[in-house]
DNA sequence: CCCTCAATCCCACAAAAGGGGGAGGCAGCC
DNA sequence: GGCTGCCTCCCCCTTTTGTGGGATTGAGGG
């Protein structure tokens, strides 16, 4: 049951909008090396047929009826079935994206894209890349930049300080950060003392949140 | 003094090697719209420049003779100067993409990208986006998936464990676990025990660590 | 009814972590 | 020469954790 050239990437499509879809459906197909393989208004109806679509991307978007986009990314990689899951949609916010990116999606584009991009995208994405919108791009690689609240604190740290929080953040005994550092278990606890009292906190794990930036409490 | 037109985006460049360096600024400067303002084989004399340079971008090599890339990136954000950085190195292993990401680095280009795609990642930059190699995209997107081997231990946890754990995680002392969710200190312990038996930990913070998925240790 | 399992609590002991104090050596600075 | 900051180590003590054994209740299933 071939309908298709087989060896063209089967590219599966989740939009609520009618026009639209038929519109990237027409793209897809259109494209040498694509090939639509299914077009649907809403995640249900694409996840129940996801099984025999066997697509290898698919372009999802989040606001839908019923299900999100983002529900169903998240359903469809604990489904056994490996699909590259492409985000398209108008929202840009980091909500969504990292929601979306959390969920298993490998690309996020905005329907902004122009066709040729959005073509590009699932080749990309086949290729084991992560296409995704320059704005988009920016937001996700500006999320590792630590705010720097912590960073005025960790400061005031001294070199040595600095490496004890780091091992202590690892876990490490006292006496096998000791040993690593090749002192002794009382400058270890003098160290950890002044870094308690400089970030301001009384637990290693505190200390291991506000080093990492992550504001756990 | 104007050695160049206006308009064009100034780059300077940070590269060892003598060869890729001259190559780099011959490249930029044939491009129309880019400028290379300066080209420095080591992280050094690149910072004590930095300020006159006014460079929009700064394509950064991490492996330098003395300070690394990366502590360069570090340090030009700590500066007032609000360069682009965008490293460009051979290495594309996780630990170098993340610090850089983190030091403030914009983009991440390996030395493998064709000439025009790495002068397409300097205009991208400057226009807001974060050119990134396809494999390196998809390192930083596959970052915020929860590798979700936790996920399986966890799975086992009850709903009561789960609780405690989350708890446990912030940092919250046993009392104060007990306290907050009105159970006595000694079945906090008791909850605490089973959790390390179950994800086959033998401290909080690795089970922390295995919690909140990272790979800490 | 018996069994399992989640959830609750108890005792005891050892190891690790946290908090107070003090102190010496050493480099750099005024 | 004094002063300061960093690194190093020591004492004593309390609190918190980790680990070993238990036990009881109640819900749910075979």
């Amino acid at each position: 049951m071939l309908e298709k050239p087989d060896r063209a990437i089967r590219v599966a499509i989740v939009e609520d909008n009618t026009g639209v879809r038929e519109g990237l459906s027409f793209l897809i197909d259109g494209s040498p090396g694509l090939s639509c393989v299914g077009a649907f208004g809403d995640a249900e109806s694409f996840l129940a047929a996801a099984d025999r679509l066997r697509s290898n991307v698919v372009l999802m978007d989040i606001d839908l009826p019923g299900m999100s986009g983002i529900d169903a990314a998240r359903r469809l990689k604990a489904q056994q079935t490996p699909s590259l899951i492409v985000m398209l949609t108008v929202y840009g916010d980091d909500e969504q994206i990292f929601e979306s990116l959390r969920a298993g999606a490998c690309g996020y584009l905005l329907k902004t894209t122009p066709p040729a991009q959005l073509v590009d995208g699932i080749t990309t994405v086949y290729r084991g890349g992560s296409p995704m919108s320059e704005a988009i791009a920016r937001r996700v690689v500006a999320s590792f930049q630590r705010p720097t609240p912590k960073d005025l604190a960790l400061a005031d740290l001294t070199r040595r300080e600095r490496e004890v929080l780091d091992l202590l953040s690892r876990g490490f005994r006292y006496r096998e950060i000791a040993a690593q550092l090749d002192i002794g278990l009382e400058t270890v606890r003098t160290h950890i003392r002044n870094i308690y009292d400089k970030l301001e906190v009384r637990s290693r794990t505190e200390a291991t949140a506000k080093y990492l930036g992550g504001d756990l409490v």
